[in-house]
DNA sequence: CTATGATTTCGACAGACGTCGAATTAGAGG
DNA sequence: CCTCTAATTCGACGTCTGTCGAAATCATAG
């Protein structure tokens, strides 16, 4: 019982990203990575009931309704968000999974190492 | 015991980020937001001795020294590694306690609440 | 001191990105 | 059917970003 664990650091320094891993990860990441997206995922994630309309978001911003609309695009194509009409509003909610993905990226592990390669774990929720 | 514990969601969907948090994050995340930056990071945190010399990173893609050079200086300014030159060679390590501010931002608590607001923790290492 | 190799800085350029206003689609309610 | 409001799509515009080649910096070796 020696070979599976490894107590090293976080997924990212566990060996080199693929390619096509990195610029997998970078297209979730860029989504991620700009102020007002970041404040709409935490907004829709921490508003009551783990949904948050549309509407709400938008006045909470000194932007215009296009570009509230094109930022929760970016996270609704990344994966990040999931959108649900109901009547006249729409709702958002976050895709935990999703979200759980890059934070595993980042996070150093103390766990045994997984049997499956490196690249199970970026691909699977 | 009631009041401490809260069994949610990752940091970023526990309340509200503010403006200047959302954009100091954004910093962070837009440096890591890359292809080439990424896997600059892997690279350079899955090297032996947790130190990889510029020229192992530069030859091990199809980009000028210059561009190389361009990237490692967003990672550096973003505190996301720090470089030492030894000799002819420059040397570059990563900085964990910023890496794992990021995964604490994605990464599901289970842990109890923390005493302090959730600003502390995302300034804090 | 000069030469050589490693790394960074500088200036330029093409492509990507955030924002807006105008127009469009989609329901709800007269 | 018409109107009103919510939300998205479209087209345009200025800015930011990734890349390069040329030049500068730094350290070792002759």
């Amino acid at each position: 019982m020696a070979a599976t664990t490894t107590p090293c650091c976080a997924l990212i320094a566990r060996e080199p990203l693929s390619e096509t891993d990195a610029a997998d990860l970078a297209l979730m990441l860029k989504a991620v990575a700009d102020p007002v997206r970041l404040r709409l995922l935490s907004m829709i994630g921490s508003h009551a009931g783990g949904e948050a309309c549309v509407c709400d978001l938008t006045d909470a911003f000194d932007l215009t309704a296009p570009t509230i609309s094109h930022h929760l695009k970016v996270l609704r194509t990344a994966g990040l968000i999931d959108g649900e009409r109901r009547g006249t509003w729409v709702y958002y909610r976050i895709v935990p999974e999703t979200v759980n993905r890059l934070g595993a990226l980042f996070t150093p592990l103390t766990e045994p190492a997984p049997a499956q390669p490196v690249d199970a774990e970026l691909r699977t929720a």
